[in-house]
DNA sequence: GGTTAGCACTTGGGCATGTTGAGTGCTAAG
DNA sequence: CTTAGCACTCAACATGCCCAAGTGCTAACC
């Protein structure tokens, strides 16, 4: 039996599948694709396949359907990128236009994505490791708390409401802020932890508690800042496209409520040199995505885009959307 | 025929089928109720309950369910509020320990208010119409964009990008700062739009133009600051509960996702002076929520909290429980 | 008048049975 | 290695049947 025949009979099941939504037949794919062979033939191979699951069968007088093994091998070696269509790339360069908002960019990269892929998008914010801090704002919110804002020079802002064991006064506070500002404007977020406790130990004795308070404040926001934030949108495709599953869609909606699974998820998903990454079924850590694939990539400095759909998606496409978007998404937020 | 009487198998009918999602026949009904009558005088009943509009039969020989207006009558008249469970209470209790943050409060909130009603649960950000302003910032991103940052004694943070025509230089955007600072500090955010202009004016003529691209900035920020997002839990209830109805659940998440269909729904439902308000079915404005209900009532000072689920809903519990969450809302964040 | 028992009638759901067609695996020949 | 042929399997569909739940109606009852 030739090898790349196997591949190509892989090939025409997965792609039968994914727009069929139903097993398909040695004799269906003779006729649809023009392999050269017979049905017989066919058959023969589509043992051998089965054999290796790649493909399976639901019941004996079944057509085969891929398994996750068999989207992975043609994810991996058989599919090639398909090209997007006219439309599309319009699409996505009317992202160009319109406000440089940071926020106002994701939203909408993120709904276009949902719309060119039928799926769930998801977008991570960008990652502002290399983001320098702006400035900093402390404001007294009430005689024990103080609101702690963080400003990056690309334009994200972090806040936060601490608690101050004791009352702070407003001078002292507004002394706190410029020795702060002073010694941190510029710098790296990412360096915060460094710089941070000497500007603490500077201050003036009585103020050191505060100061130590506040500073571990605006450690945790240049932490978690908004990296550590998705933003998705295109939910309502999951019941589209899985009318015939309603039983997998609560788990699914479920770990997309969870930022901290879709993070994991996101971010355990290493960087494919080839542009973007799959996560295909059980591959998925979660137990609630068993049914499901992530496509997704970074864009940036680092951070995710991607979507979520059924195992049973089209790949080329998506894998296409999904690149194209991160593209331009890196292009106007820079790198 | 007895009025009173009439209304209780109304009730009846309401609670089997809520928690059975089955019609309900005469039979059942005096079996489970102990209605002093048989089941051939609730038949008359029924007949003219559905006379009336109330009940509805699927099929000839099924039983009967609620209309949307049999669950209207329901809920204005017959129902009483079913005191929460003393978990309940002590899950809202919970509430009041933790941050104050308020992101971290509305969070934990919606997630509570979806586990307790097994609905998905929506929240707006709180008004701040009285909100003052308590801090103004300016910062340059790059030659000709500019951040605004608006902090209101409330904790609450917005934040805009936005082009100005020409290059501001430093010195210049300082100087308008401790103007606009200087005016605006302390008064309402609801105000800004009467005090601005004044501010624009004030400025050195060759600033003006500038002043006004920034005061509509600020402008913009007080309007759609943050009382125009909402927060929402729990889309995954709505699988669960839907297990019958796969159909309708993709338009609900579309609404769910239009944060202005949302929020308009939100607003649209006026403050019933008994506590909640409730819109079922086809009373809502939006088509894709046809074969859902809200059970929503204001918090603090005119923001909404609420639920979404679908129309056959367990509305006592659900009344009582977006009752009390709300209560304690308000009470944590302040009128 | 309201209530009730009784009864004929309707109808969806469950079940057993039969039929069909797509699809397989195997074998033997090319 | 490929292919034609064939026996076999099995979900999906259809058909017919019966049953239970439920209704609406009428006539008697209090």
């Amino acid at each position: 039996m030739s090898e790349p025949r196997k591949l190509e009979v892989l090939r025409a099941i997965v792609e039968d599948y994914v727009h069929s939504r139903e097993p398909v037949g040695s004799k269906a794919l003779v006729e649809r694709h023009h392999l050269g062979v017979s049905s017989a033939t066919i058959r023969n191979d589509m043992a051998v396949l089965e054999e290796e699951g790649l493909i399976a069968a639901p019941h004996t007088s079944a057509g085969r359907i891929p398994t996750d093994k068999g989207y992975r091998l043609f994810v991996d070696r058989i599919s090639q990128v398909k090209p997007l269509s006219a439309a599309e790339r319009r699409a996505i360069h009317s992202l160009l236009e319109g406000p440089d908002d940071v926020d106002d960019i994701l939203e909408r990269t993120v709904r276009l994505l949902s719309q060119l892929t039928n799926q769930v998008a998801v977008v991570q914010y960008p990652h502002s490791n290399r983001a320098l801090v702006r400035h900093v704002e402390f404001v007294q919110l009430a005689p024990k708390q103080v609101l702690v804002v963080l400003i990056a020079d690309t334009g994200s802002v972090g806040q936060k409401v601490i608690e101050t064991g004791s009352d702070v006064g407003n001078e002292a506070l507004m002394l706190l802020r410029s020795r702060f500002l002073g010694s941190i404007a510029g710098t790296q977020l990412a360096l915060l932890p460094q710089v941070l406790p000497s500007v603490v130990a500077l201050c003036p004795p009585e103020l050191r508690n505060v100061a130590q308070t506040l500073a571990n404040g605006l450690q945790a926001l240049s932490d978690t800042s908004r990296e550590e934030r998705i933003l998705m949108a295109g939910t309502a495709n999951l019941a589209r496209s899985n009318v015939d599953f309603p039983l997998s869609i609560g788990p699914v909606l479920e770990a997309l409520e969870e930022q901290v699974v879709m993070l994991r998820l996101l971010s355990d998903m290493g960087d494919d040199p080839r542009g973007v990454t799959v996560s295909i079924g059980r591959e998925n850590p979660y137990d609630g995505l068993a049914e499901a694939s992530v496509v997704a990539t970074g864009y940036g400095s680092g951070a995710k885009v991607g979507i979520l759909g059924p195992t049973r998606m089209d790949y080329p496409t998506t894998m296409a959307a999904v690149r194209a978007v991160a593209r331009y998404l890196s292009r106007i937020l820079g790198g």
